[in-house]
DNA sequence: TTCGATTGTGTAAGCGTTTTCATGTGGTAT
DNA sequence: ATACCACATGAAAACGCTTACACAATCGAA
């Protein structure tokens, strides 16, 4: 006997395949492949079927679509607590990217969710794979990660044998010409890095390019030549005022590990006249926008955000769509962006 | 007969409700149960379950208990291409408190991916509701809203006859507040506007805002006092220029839509030796934290955003879990924040 | 004791898809 | 004609879960 509306297809009222099939006169395999596997179906009764979809606003249901195919084009993304340009400009990269391929974003930004643990809730059984950004190097779990049930890719942590694909930054590129930079006005002997605490994955790594290029210089660097607390302006403020107090910050270089610190230090030192560049210069970290909105505009090395946001969701893509690739390495370059903060040279 | 072991339970290997009733030795009724019900099941059969659960670590199938319950504990955020600190602080607000009532955000930058149709594939019948950020008047197809699927809630629009919780802003408290402490040392002939496009609904309402104040002083305001283009840091600046050039920057006070854009105006102003707040008085909005980072600091009108994203999160749940209540419209306060780029009073 | 109520558990019917397999229908080479 | 193949379609079996219903067993109250 053949169905007469859809309305008494089901007792919920929903349109499903059945109310399609019922209307073009076909049995809902016809209609599952017109929506799947076109070629399979004859022009006529394709046309036929997608009429009454048409006519009939139907909308496959995901939920039994994903109980069989174990498939949600949804990705999950788990970010640090992170602040600001840097959270807003990766959310739009991955976003951009993640629309582009058909795929949609799951985000949370409490980074100590991701566990595998049932009570977490990530809703990670809904994501077909995750990404994870990490800041800090403790608490990493890479196991926890590997052990997932699902492909994931790691934004800001690496490691060799890691069993995850990875996305990492190098800072290294970046802070060697700013260093150099800095290094071509200043003696090594009065430059500076002001960052954030150790244990902080980039922070801890553009220090290193820091004494790398002292040492470079033959000087080792002093203790005193490195302060770390945390990515804030408070912080470049406070640094400033201890220096400036003890009469230290003239003719001076200071690499901060970020742009917030570069600038606290630079209104400190400004409040009290001192000459930037002239007496002090600076170089900040992240190339935010903040960089052309303060004066004098601040020189900063560019971290590739929209790039990261990319290769992340391509990342996560092909992990899920040929889960025994061999995961992949990523290691995405960081640039030196002059400003005005630490003086001209025409060397670059 | 009784099924021997869990990885005989099905042809995929996943461990479902089956393996754990059988290792329990009960239905998988009991089970489900045990997950949703606690109370209806013995104390003893339950721990027992509870045990076989973790052994197995066993994690329900999101897919199947959606098809069911037609929940899934997801909310999609549809937000406009807005940029920066407000859109990070927004998401932390929004992701904070749905993570408290146990819900997740799947979100999309991309607003024109709101619509209802077919197409726009928004993953649309994974979430429970919608939160869907408007910031022009144009395209606003609240319609198409009312007529989704799901329940939804607006933010940033508003309008009396609408069938959709809303939660706007309030432009006026704040922005009255910043008016008055501006006129206060101003004359209104010499106050200018300087905000983004026509239609934008932020902008438009708080150009209305100074309009009233200059009104209220007995002054209508000219049309040079208004000068409309974009949020951005570039306009401010180029406007600034403009009105340098014909030495028109002089005992003025400025009126910025956001902060951006009077931070390019405060820029322009200080590289040519305009005294702030002594000459040129501006206020911006949104009380980023730029406005901090900046010198002078920038007085503002601070937007809930908290308070947003908070009321924005139990708007929508409540719309989920009592469909038939009637919507609210929530309407939040603006907030003058005093610094230095307005001048001193304490009238305040 | 007997009879409802109460409580704990199992059975089975879906939920709306995808997909395998079988069936039928023409067409083309023998 | 016969055999073979490609193609279009339908029937039906999952997928892993919730929940209405039925059935026992237990427990007081009459």
């Amino acid at each position: 006997m053949k169905r007469q509306e859809a309305s008494e297809n089901n007792r919920t009222g929903t349109v499903s395949i059945r109310s399609v099939a019922d209307r073009a006169g076909v049995s809902i395999a016809t209609v599952s492949r017109v929506l799947n596997t076109p070629n399979k179906v004859s022009k006529a009764t394709a046309e036929r079927v997608r009429q009454a979809i048409e006519d009939l606003e139907y909308r496959p249901n995901l939920f039994a679509k994903g109980l069989l195919t174990k498939r949600s084009r949804v990705i999950g993304v788990s970010l640090p607590d992170i602040h600001g340009e840097f959270y807003s400009e990766l959310m739009f990269a991955l976003d951009d990217r993640a629309c582009e391929l058909g795929y949609h974003l799951l985000v949370s930004s409490n980074a100590h969710r991701v566990d595998s643990r049932p009570e977490n809730g990530f809703a990670l059984d809904l994501v077909d794979g995750l990404i994870v950004m990490l800041t800090e190097r403790s608490g990493v779990d890479i196991d926890g990660l590997s052990r997932l049930s699902h492909p994931a890719v790691v934004i800001g942590f690496d490691e060799p044998g890691l069993d995850v694909e990875t996305i990492v930054v190098d800072n290294q590129t970046g802070a060697r010409k700013a260093m150099e930079h800095l290094l071509d006005k200043t003696d090594p002997e009065h430059c500076y890095f002001v960052g954030a605490h150790r244990g902080n994955i980039d922070s801890d790594e553009r220090l290193n390019a820091f004494c790398a290029a002292l040492r470079k210089r033959g000087h080792d660097p002093r203790s005193d030549q490195i302060a770390r607390r945390e990515f804030s302006f408070d912080w470049g403020w406070e640094w400033a005022e201890g220096m400036l107090d003890e009469g230290l910050l003239k003719d001076v270089a200071v690499f901060a590990a970020n742009d917030e610190i570069a600038i606290g230090i630079a209104n400190a030192a400004r409040d009290r006249d001192v000459d930037i560049p002239g007496s002090l210069r600076i170089v900040g970290f992240d190339d935010s926008r903040l960089c052309s909105l303060v004066r004098p505009k601040l020189s900063s090395v560019r971290m590739p955000v929209r790039e990261i946001g990319h290769a992340a969701i391509e990342a996560i893509i092909r992990r899920i769509e040929e889960p025994d690739s061999a995961p992949r390495h990523a290691r995405l370059a960081t640039t030196f962006v002059q400003r005005e903060s630490s003086g001209l040279t025409w060397s670059l």
